[in-house]
DNA sequence: CCTATCTGAATGAGCCCTCATTCAGCCGGG
DNA sequence: CCCGGCTGAATGAGGGCTCATTCAGATAGG
């Protein structure tokens, strides 16, 4: 038996991992500390000994797991060429990543909002680099001429963004049938294609 | 419901109008039965004469408003002819009341969110109600032809409802400076452009 | 090897504070 | 007088956080 790990296994990434399920599981205010310490297999007081307290915990789960989205999806974007094939890709990894991580997302899709209203500092602004990544595709693309230029980046990259998050939360509250697929590229074609300038000119 | 009020004004409608704009400010957990009692001008206890208790408070204030906000809006898309014109008039109008009611917006917008986790049932089947109006739209639309049937009509719904979501809560918090109007129509034009037939034929 | 000693990570019972809710009394009109 | 709407101080449950205590493993002297 591997005694040693019983006391260094991690338990900073226990206890993340089991607040990531916890809080996707009954929300933030729900979920009690009590809850997460159980989950992680570790004592209540441990949790102390990692983080600040229970804000901290959803602080730190923000920012350590958006760091990790925001590089994964630039690296992403960096692969393809034009910008229709940014944006439909964009689309298909972000839903692809719900996909993978429900739990996370869940509380990311969730908390972000409510948190807007009294954490904004910090959070937002790993959102809003995020988001950017969609705001400067459309930006250029449209100064290339590949873009219709009748509407703000900005626009698009709330709006897209905003589309992704209720069809995620959509598939989560719903059963979580295997559907989102087939569904990111009815939405990549459809949000992509308005885009393009009025007249059919391309390139 | 025939007047109850002996000598005082609407309690219960001050109450409910109070509740909008301590649950917007503060978000709903935490808000206290105080703090709406005294915005309201009324003694603590006052509010279980109406409501049974935070909860009901705003299980009624998402049934009472969205009841009526479904009812103005299908009356609204009563008006348009084509299926494009009813989905750009469902956009502005909707982004036209969240400027008129910025309070009901936000406590809407993030609650109805957090309160999916736990309250499921009765709300979300008034806001099933309002994204299905989209919904009948696009289907109308792909029926006769009007509209690219390359996409589920439900998959629309949520879409653009969680666009329209995201750009009014980027209002909400940003500040709230005036330009809701002019990203509606943006909004609207690229949209529904993206929903029309791929070739610019009849189907 | 085997104890004796030490260390600090981990524990979890309970402190303490914040509200949601209650209820005994007040007040004014009939 | 009553009666019913109204009041707001009192209640107590709930849960975040603290800290005295425990004990697994490391170290070293024999």
């Amino acid at each position: 038996m591997q005694a040693r790990d019983s006391r260094s296994n991690d338990k900073r990434g226990r206890i993340l991992d089991a607040a990531i399920r916890v809080f996707a599981e009954r929300g933030f205010h729900s979920a009690t500390v009590a809850e997460i310490a159980r989950a992680a297999g570790v004592a209540d007081g441990t949790i102390y000994l990692y983080f600040k307290g229970k804000d901290d915990l959803l602080l730190r789960l923000f920012d350590e797991k958006m760091t990790g989205l925001v590089a994964e999806v630039k690296a992403a974007l960096a692969q393809e060429r034009s910008a229709a094939e940014k944006l439909k890709r964009f689309i298909q990894l972000h839903l692809a990543l719900v996909e993978r991580n429900p739990d996370l997302a869940a509380v990311l899709i969730v908390e972000l909002r409510q948190s807007a209203q009294f954490l904004k500092a910090a959070d937002r602004q790993k959102l809003a680099a995020y988001l950017d990544l969609i705001a400067e595709v459309v930006r250029a693309g449209q100064e290339s001429g590949e873009l219709d230029r009748n509407i703000s980046p900005a626009t698009v990259k709330r709006a897209i963004f905003g589309a992704l998050d209720e069809l995620a939360l959509g598939w989560l509250l719903g059963g979580r049938r295997a559907a989102l697929k087939k569904t990111a590229a009815e939405v990549a074609e459809w949000l992509v294609r308005g885009l393009l300038p009025a007249d059919g000119g391309t390139s």
